[in-house]
DNA sequence: GCTAGAAGTTGACGCAGCGTCAAGGTCAAA
DNA sequence: TTTGACCTTGACGCTGCGTCAACTTCTAGC
């Protein structure tokens, strides 16, 4: 018994194109080729066949497959591998899709403007090669850090944010100098809040870096027309940035 | 505070290569392009990669991120779309694992070889289009079905077969007569087995095809080397298909 | 001012696994 | 003999860049 390339691939629910394909990749010849280059395939084609399809439905690629029918020693070692692979991959889909939730949940809750805004802080502005690589580790183990919090938490979090940027404003408007006490304690709260974030030098104790992230924000929310915007205005922004500066030179 | 496509590149930990790419197919445009050529990013387009990398990072494709980022419209329904993509992702995984796992315990329990074989004979033999896709379906189902047993039941399953073929053996090894009481009765046996699986005429109570499958399956029995090394040899073989054939025939 | 080296540019090929024309030869039925 | 179905090889396309290659530009040291 024996079929044409068309009449194998509609009975595999396969393109003759692939068989095609698998030919010239060496993973499936023709039993037979007619002498107008025709290919014919008899049941041993068709086995082999079934195997290569068993496995490509298993998301094997063709290389695995042919060295799974080349070397015929053991299956079971390729598969066992396979099965890891598997796994592995849908750990990251799952902690892919958890993330996703994550983000469309806060995204709902219409905590994202500014939290993007806030958590983008840790991996811009860092200038020095070190300092960029340091700042991108942050900004992984912070973002890991807010998407494993609740939603209550990251709200929670959220309005902390949402009170000190309030309070921040109020005292510019109201003409406070940068140096008096009331904005080195807004400056302080503003630390505070920052040093909850895991990953950042403030929660890691290292005091020589706090005070170089500090000075470093400071500016960024001047320069960045995200953050004036978030301050009210550039005024605001620039009295933050005063603010925090003074009390790193003289606190931290 | 502008930075060259390398500094931006380290900073995101991607890789200049990627961020042409991004410019190339209109996703971040460097903001500002000097007389010599070099791109320069500022802090908005900074943000706008931030973006980009997050949405990657969840897995979507560059077309769908360009998509987010130009309808700015609402970002919440390409994220649930996402997350769809997503788990139906990850469940055709877990089914794959599933069916890995399977095959690699039958594999170990050694009940591979023959149930190939056995179940080969359901897509591989049907002459025209409309039996081959009968065939193709009845297939599925019955992998499903075989994938969907525990491997206790598979191990019951192929005692079965191999009860059967033995007593197939025999009785060809006697000089039974396929005509006989005996022989018939062995293929009313072999029906019956056959029956239990789902998707066959012969479960689905088409009498009609249930007799074409028979036979088909007998001619195939004598074709298929493989079967022919199933049953002894291919007297052993010529034999099964006779008694099926005659109790086709007779009594179905 | 010269030169080395680092970094920038565009252009093009490669990868996996085929889908999809295109251009032409072969086969079976009418 | 025509027609239409099916076969062949060849080549480009798709995704998201990696990786040369060849050339220009900037930066730093002499």
């Amino acid at each position: 018994m024996e079929w044409t390339i068309q009449e194998l691939a509609a009975r595999a629910g396969i393109t003759s194109r692939a068989l095609r394909h698998y030919d010239r990749v060496g993973l499936l010849a023709p039993s037979r080729v007619g002498a107008n280059g025709y290919r014919y395939y008899d049941s041993t084609a068709v086995a082999r066949l079934q195997r290569i399809l068993l496995m490509r439905r298993l998301g094997m690629g063709l290389p695995a497959i042919a060295g799974v029918l080349a070397d015929e020693v053991d299956p079971c070692d390729g598969l066992r591998a396979h099965i890891a692979a598997l796994e592995e991959e849908r750990d990251r889909i799952e902690r892919q899709i958890r993330s996703v939730r994550h983000t469309l949940e806060a995204l709902q809750a219409g905590a994202e403007p500014r939290m993007d805004v806030m958590l983008a802080g840790f991996n811009d502005r860092y200038k020095d090669e070190v300092i960029s690589r340091w700042g991108e580790r942050a900004f992984q183990v912070s973002n890991d850090w807010w998407h494993g919090k609740t939603l209550d938490q990251q709200r929670a979090w959220k309005q902390a944010a949402e009170d000190l940027v309030a309070a921040w404003v109020a005292a510019a408007k109201a003409g406070v100098s940068p140096t008096s006490e009331h904005a080195r304690s807004l400056a302080a709260r503003h630390v505070r809040w920052l040093g909850q974030i895991p990953g950042t030098p403030t929660a890691e104790g290292d005091r020589e870096r706090s005070i170089e992230m500090v000075r470093c924000l400071g500016d960024m929310y001047v320069d960045d027309p995200r953050f004036a915007g978030m301050y009210d205005d550039a005024a605001g922004a620039t009295f933050v940035r005063d603010a925090l500066q003074a009390y790193a030179r003289t606190r931290m």
